[in-house]
DNA sequence: GCGACATTGTTGGCATACGAACGAGCTGCG
DNA sequence: CGCAGCTCGTTCGTATGCCAACAATGTCGC
């Protein structure tokens, strides 16, 4: 099923075919160009459902802390593939709007613990089926076992 | 070819599973947060290849005037998938290296012309192979299979 | 030819992103 | 015990990325 169709046989070539002058290197081909852009529709389509006052990062820091529970800034940074810079400044709104609480960590006086709150507890239930909702609508164009075969070549490249 | 393996049949489910609480809903499994990390992933690769002379965007500037000739600003956002408020800075920070030549266009007093100048052709056709090795290196844990059906997904949800 | 509407470019504001440098705290090894 | 080396959090600087508002200019219909 789902044969590799013409145009994307083309697509994405090696650099073997080391034409002069950059003749052959086509933008719209690269896989960086590609993401990017699937990348812009996603957010798009996230912000439509979730509204200004939710971001995608936001919205990946209240989930890992709902599944993992209270952990430091710098794990949850970890866990949300996030750098220690933009953790900082992401983890500072959500408590700002009170969605999580902070406290030092009595064992290592270095960490910083970061919990839902009551509040981030009972948004992250409402706004998780939302959440769920932008990833279908995302996917929406690939059947079943393109959305499957997707998230497989997204991982190898994770 | 490349039948779907099992984790990643389990991953990226629709909508459907309205399990109250946000049951069910894993960060690590949505389309979004796994773009986000190969987009990482491949910038990080953009970057050791380009130093921090040269970034992603600059490059798609470059790239494109390089493909389509002299062309207005607005235009040259739209070929790069960039936002007006965006493509004004890149091509700000591109012309301040002499890399491109702007002039007013004579037909449309709006439109601001942008064309590579000689030391931004030459560049262009210097770095040309290292964009393609980029292209390469991110793509590396894929069969040729692979990536040709990476770039048919990932064009049908651009 | 003129006024409603669209297009182009600019600016301000907010939220990522990430490298680098820094201070404070922890840990293991001699 | 002492300290070299690591980790954690903060801050700064630069570059996206996008929305909204705005001014200048074009276009098109009447």
């Amino acid at each position: 099923m789902a044969t590799v169709t013409d145009e994307a046989a083309a697509v994405m070539t090696t650099a073997a075919d080391g034409a002069a002058g950059g003749a052959g290197y086509v933008l719209d081909d690269q896989v960086g160009f590609l993401l990017r852009q699937v990348q812009q529709r996603h957010v798009s389509i996230f912000a439509r459902h979730f509204g200004v006052d939710m971001t995608p990062m936001q919205w990946a820091a209240l989930a890992k802390l709902a599944e993992v529970g209270e952990c430091s800034q710098n794990l949850l940074g970890r866990h949300t593939a996030m750098d220690v810079a933009t953790i900082k400044g992401v983890a500072e709104r959500l408590a700002k709007r009170g969605l999580t609480a902070t406290r030092p960590d009595p064992e290592d006086r270095r960490r910083l613990l970061i919990s839902l709150s009551a509040e981030g507890t009972r948004l992250y239930g409402e706004l998780a089926p939302v959440a769920a909702r932008v990833s279908e609508e995302t996917l929406a164009p690939l059947s079943a076992d393109e959305r499957a075969m997707l998230a497989r070549l997204l991982t190898a490249l994770r």
